[in-house]
RNA sequence: UGACCGAUGGUGUAACGGUAGCACUACAGUUUUUGGAGCUGUCUGUCCAGGUUCGAAUCCUGGUCGGUCAACCA
C-alpha cells in the first residue's frame, strides 16, 4: 500500500462506551463475531422518548456493526399487560424506522422452557419453594446494612421442592401461599442476592398464554434466561439494573449453560426538562385527564411526539446527540426542539396563515382586481416548486404586526411606516379605524405597484409581513401547544409537593386561523411551516373542510426575546 | 451507619498518560422579501486534597457531592 497515513489530520471517530465494548468483542472474536441486541419493553404502557433513546441505541448498535435486534415483550406480569400496548409499541418502533429480527418475541414464549430450567435449579438444590408470606419474606431479607435470615424452608429436600413446585404449577395453592426462591446468600451485601423470588402464583389471564399458567416468572428469572435462549450477545439496560447484574450472572452460571453467554451492560436513562418520564406518572396524566390520551401532543410519548409533528429523523438525530454514558443527566428540551426545527426547516413546505387577524385595506388597489402571486414552497430546497398565492384589496395580517405607538426597533407596521407584504408589495400605513372599545378594526394602506415581488425597486423596508387574502381565506382550527410543566424538573420537587402542582395551565390554546388556499393540500403526518409563526402538523382528526393543525414548535423569535428582556 | 455506580462550561458529550474538542443554550457581528434559516465570533469547564510521572481530566490513595438498592413490579 502506498497510501500515506497522515496521523495528525486523521480524526478517530469518538465512540460511546457501548460501541467500544462491541468493537472490542467483535475484534476479539467473542460470540464468534456475532452481535445480537434486544429491545425488551413490558407491554404495560406506551413508549416515550426515553424508550426511543434505548431503541435507537439497541437497533443503532446492530445497524452499525452488522448485527440484529430482537423485539421481545417482557410479559411476565399478566395483571398489567395487554395487547393494546403490544400493538402500540410495535407501531412506534416501526415508525421510528427500525426493523426487528422476525418474528416478534415474547418472554411468555419461554414459559415452558423457564419452568424446566427452574426444575433444573431445584434439582441442583439451588432453588426452593418457600411458604412464607410476602411480608415475612420482606422482613426476613434484612436491610442493606444488616444480613437477612434464612427461610425455614431453605433446606427442604429436592424431592419435596419438586413436588411443591409442581403443586404450585397445577394450582393447588392460593396466591401468596408459595413462592419459588433461588438459594443464594441471605447475608449478601447485594439485596438482590438474598434468595430472590423466581416464581409467584397469580391466577390471572395472560394476553398470550390465556389460563395455561397460574405461576409466572419474575423479571430477573425471565429476562436473563430469555436473553440466553435467544442468543443475545449484549443485553443493554438502564442504570437501576446494575445491582441485578450479579443475579443475572448467577443464574447463567448455575444453569451450566452452553453456547453464547449474554452480558448485561447499563447506561443512564434519558431525562428531559419540563416533562416527566416515569410510566406511572404518564399513566396518571392520562387517567386523571390532564391530557387527552397517551398520544396527546404534549406528552413525551412517541405517539404524542408523532401527533405533535415530530419526525422519526428528528428523534433519531436527537438520540444521537444526547449521547450514551453512565452518569445521570437532564437534557434541555431545547435540544429536542432544535432537532425538529432543523429537520423541518429543510423539508417542510411553507404557507401563510394568520392566527390573530386584523383587516387591512389597500385603498389604492382596484376593487375587483385579484392577482395570483408566485411564492416558493420551500426556500431551503433548491428543487422547490412554486405555489400561487391570491392577493387583492382586503387582506388579514397579524394583530401583533401592527402598533399604533411602536417602540424603537419595531420593524413592522405602524402609522406612516412601510413594510413588505411577503411575495407581494411594499405598503404604507395611512390610517386606522377603531371600534367602540378602541380596538383597531381596520388598517388602511397604500401600496406601491413598482415594488411587486421580484421587481427591482429602490424602496427598502426593514420588515416583511405574512398575510392572507380575505376572499379566498381558508378557515382552520389551530392548537397552540406549550410545555406541559412550568418548572424544568417536575419530578424533582420539594417534599409535600406533587409533580401535578406544576402543570402548565397554558399548555394548550385553541384558536381559529385563516390560511391561503395552499393549505388545503396539507395532510396529517406531514410537517409544514406557517411563515413567521412556526412548524405545524395536520392533526389526525383533520379532514378536508375541517382542517385542524397542531403547533409542533415555534420559530425562534429574537424579537420576542428582546421585548421580554 | 453497608454495598454498588458516577463526577469535564448553564446542559449534554469527547479526549484512553502528551494542545481540554464537539453539539445545544446564551450573547455579539454579518446576511436576509420569514426578527426564521445561514455564516463568523465570544463567554463559561476537568469536585477537593495528596501521590506516581518529564508530563495527569485520564493512573493510585483519601475525602466530598450526587444516584441506586430492603415488590410475590419491570
Amino acid at each position: 500500500m502506498d497510501k500515506i497515513e497522515n496521523k495528525s489530520t486523521e480524526k478517530k471517530p469518538s465512540l460511546n462506551f457501548l460501541e467500544q465494548i462491541v468493537e472490542n468483542d467483535l475484534k476479539n472474536g467473542i460470540n464468534d463475531g456475532r452481535l445480537l441486541t434486544r429491545f425488551p419493553p413490558e407491554p404495560n404502557g406506551y413508549l416515550h422518548i426515553g424508550h426511543a433513546k434505548s431503541i435507537c441505541l439497541n437497533f443503532g448498535l446492530a445497524e452499525k456493526y452488522g448485527g440484529k435486534t430482537n423485539l421481545r415483550f417482557d410479559d411476565t406480569n399478566p395483571t398489567k399487560e395487554s395487547t393494546e400496548y403490544v400493538n402500540a409499541i410495535m407501531e412506534d418502533v416501526r415508525w421510528l424506522g427500525f426493523q426487528w429480527q422476525e418474528p416478534v418475541l415474547y418472554a411468555s414464549d419461554y414459559f415452558d422452557k423457564l419452568y424446566e430450567l427452574a426444575v433444573y435449579l431445584i434439582k441442583k438444590s439451588k432453588a426452593y419453594v418457600c411458604h412464607m408470606s410476602a411480608e415475612e419474606i420482606s422482613t426476613g431479607r434484612g436491610t442493606p446494612q444488616t444480613p437477612g435470615k434464612e427461610s425455614a424452608w431453605r433446606n427442604t429436600s429436592v424431592e419435596q421442592n419438586l413436588r411443591e413446585f409442581e403443586k404450585m404449577r397445577i394450582g393447588e395453592y392460593k396466591e401468596g401461599e408459595r413462592v419459588l426462591r433461588a438459594k443464594i446468600d441471605m447475608a449478601s451485601p447485594n439485596m438482590w442476592m438474598r434468595d430472590p423470588v423466581m416464581y409467584r402464583i397469580m391466577f390471572a389471564h395472560h394476553h398470550r398464554t390465556d389460563n395455561k399458567w397460574c405461576i409466572y416468572p419474575m423479571y430477573d428469572w425471565a429476562h436473563g434466561q430469555s436473553d440466553y435462549i435467544e442468543g443475545i450477545t449484549h443485553s443493554i439496560c438502564t442504570l437501576e439494573f446494575v445491582p441485578h447484574r450479579q443475579l443475572y450472572d448467577w443464574f447463567l452460571e448455575n444453569l451450566d449453560i452452553k453456547g453464547t453467554r449474554p452480558r448485561q451492560y447499563e447506561f443512564a436513562r434519558l431525562n428531559l426538562t419540563y416533562t416527566v418520564m416515569s410510566k406511572r406518572k404518564l399513566l396518571q396524566l392520562v387517567e386523571e385527564k390532564y391530557v387527552d390520551g397517551w398520544d396527546d401532543p404534549r406528552m413525551p410519548t412517541v405517539s404524542g411526539l408523532r401527533r405533535r409533528g415530530y419526525t422519526p429523523a428528528s428523534i433519531r438525530t436527537f438520540a444521537d446527540r444526547v449521547g450514551v454514558a453512565k452518569r445521570e443527566n437532564m437534557i434541555d428540551v431545547s435540544l429536542l426542539e432544535f432537532c425538529i426545527r432543523e429537520d423541518l426547516n429543510k423539508n417542510a413546505p411553507r404557507a401563510m396563515v394568520v392566527l390573530n387577524p386584523v383587516k387591512l385595506i389597500i385603498d389604492n388597489y382596484p376593487e375587483n382586481q385579484q392577482e395570483k402571486l408566485p411564492a416558493i414552497i420551500n426556500p431551503e430546497d433548491a428543487e422547490s416548486k412554486k405555489r400561487m398565492v391570491p392577493f387583492s384589496r382586503e387582506i388579514y395580517i397579524e394583530r401583533e404586526d401592527f402598533m399604533e405607538d411602536p417602540p424603537k426597533k419595531f420593524f413592522r407596521l405602524a402609522p406612516g411606516a412601510e413594510v413588505r407584504l411577503k411575495y407581494a408589495y411594499i405598503i404604507r400605513c395611512d390610517s386606522v379605524i377603531k371600534d367602540e372599545q378602541g380596538n383597531t378594526s381596520e388598517i388602511h394602506c397604500t401600496y406601491f405597484p413598482d415594488t411587486k415581488s421580484g421587481m427591482q425597486s429602490n424602496r427598502k423596508v426593514k420588515g416583511t409581513l405574512h398575510w392572507v387574502n380575505i376572499d379566498t381565506a381558508v378557515e382552520i382550527e389551530v392548537k397552540l401547544y406549550d410545555r406541559l410543566f412550568s418548572v424544568p424538573e417536575p419530578e424533582n420537587v420539594d417534599e409535600g409537593q406533587d409533580f401535578k402542582d406544576f402543570i402548565n395551565a397554558d399548555s394548550l390554546k385553541m384558536v381559529k386561523g385563516y390560511g391561503e388556499p395552499f393549505i388545503n393540500e396539507f395532510f396529517p403526518g406531514k410537517g409544514f411551516q406557517f411563515e413567521r409563526l412556526g412548524y405545524f402538523s395536520a392533526d389526525k382528526e383533520s379532514a378536508p373542510g375541517n382542517l385542524i393543525f397542531n403547533r409542533t414548535v415555534t420559530l425562534r423569535d429574537s424579537w420576542a426575546k428582546e421585548n421580554r428582556g
